[in-house]
DNA sequence: GTGGTCTAGACCACA
DNA sequence: GTGGTCTAGACCACA
């Protein structure tokens, strides 16, 4: 249903959170489809309901689901997702370049790894 | 004596173990050189002596420093732990990269958050 | 529940890990299983639950067991594990091996050591 | 003069009680031989007297050296050592012994390893 | 004095 | 309830 890892570390909440977002993002959620039940969702993913009810929690607070009191939750629009992708994207990677410069790395070894990225990317 | 952020939200050894590492990365503390003692540390950074040891077992653990019961704690060659660290950061990097690629950022975006840095550090 | 000697001399946190990490490679516990948590081992043991904890964050450092904060800690797979103290006990038995002919033990007398611990070890 | 290892984690007065036993069963202290004074070891080895003096203590109790009030400590026998030193392989290899049985290492592999040993000591 | 272990007990996020 | 962090304070071997 949504990819969790038990054993990574982040919060399940957090993995559910994001799992949603990247779903959305990448289309395999639609804008204005409903979103299973935290409790269908719970079951199936043998998680706590509390877990469940905490991501769509933060999911509504960001903009990416929307409730309608009595109905459930839907799949709001697709560009709020993406951003949001993005900006937790980029957080991460001024966090690693951050580090990857601490630890002495030089920008040229950054930019060629970049670069080898983009190549194996377009060749897909 | 060491950068310390309680309200960073990271746990105080983990402070104090990266502080450690980045000032022997840096050549702040010489190999061979004496550590202060885990109490001196407590005291000064107004710390608890359990948690300073706590961040001292992890720099010892990963061969940043060697203990001597009885004696001190001495950095540790400087090439070991600096090399296990430039890989960690270029893995995680790789993994920032693809993550931000496949959001969509450009990769001109990328470049240019690692330019910012480079100034914001050079500027320091 | 688990085997640990007040009297040994060996640290009450690494005589834990020792018979968690024999008893997984013995079979006693199962990949998956959930592990007792550290407040019942602590519990039943008479040992302080600092104590248990210590023994748990080397066990998952060395990927013996996996935790998962709100839900309990996991015994993790077996292979990786096993290997390594595999490895690290045949690096340690050389060691011991080379030392022994240096100091002039006979090769018969060290057979003989080995068949007299596989008896003991067959009978248990 | 005699051989300690600061970052091995063996107590220092261990490591000196271990040089002289095998220095004295490999022939490099010959019995009756004068032994230098505990002032003279701590001074030329950057050690603390305190620590040599253990060291000559437990080399007296085990009558690896003896000691003529005024006169200094005097070598003994070389079989005591050579004695002593054969105990400490065993017990060492015991453990390791044990330790690799517990790991699941078969004991053909072991004899295996003391064979292939056996033969490059017999080639050298 | 120094590192290392341990107890007792509190508080937190997460499930 | 569960793991994780932290304080306060004791005790030990070693130097």
């Amino acid at each position: 249903m949504f990819a969790i890892d038990l054993k990574s570390g982040l919060p399940i909440y957090e993995q559910l959170y994001r799992s949603v977002v990247n779903m959305v993002a990448a289309g395999g959620l639609e804008p204005g489809q409903a979103m299973p039940s935290v409790r269908v969702v719970a079951g199936q993913m043998g998680v706590n309901p509390n877990t469940v009810q905490k991501a769509y929690m933060f999911l509504e607070r960001d903009g990416i689901i929307y409730s309608q009191p009595g109905k459930g939750s839907f799949v709001a629009e697709k560009s709020g997702a993406i951003k949001k992708q993005r900006e937790q994207a980029l957080i991460k990677l001024r966090g690693s370049l951050i580090e990857a410069m601490e630890s002495g790395l030089d920008g040229e070894i950054i930019v060629g790894e970049l670069k080898k990225l983009q190549l194996s990317r377009g060749e897909n």
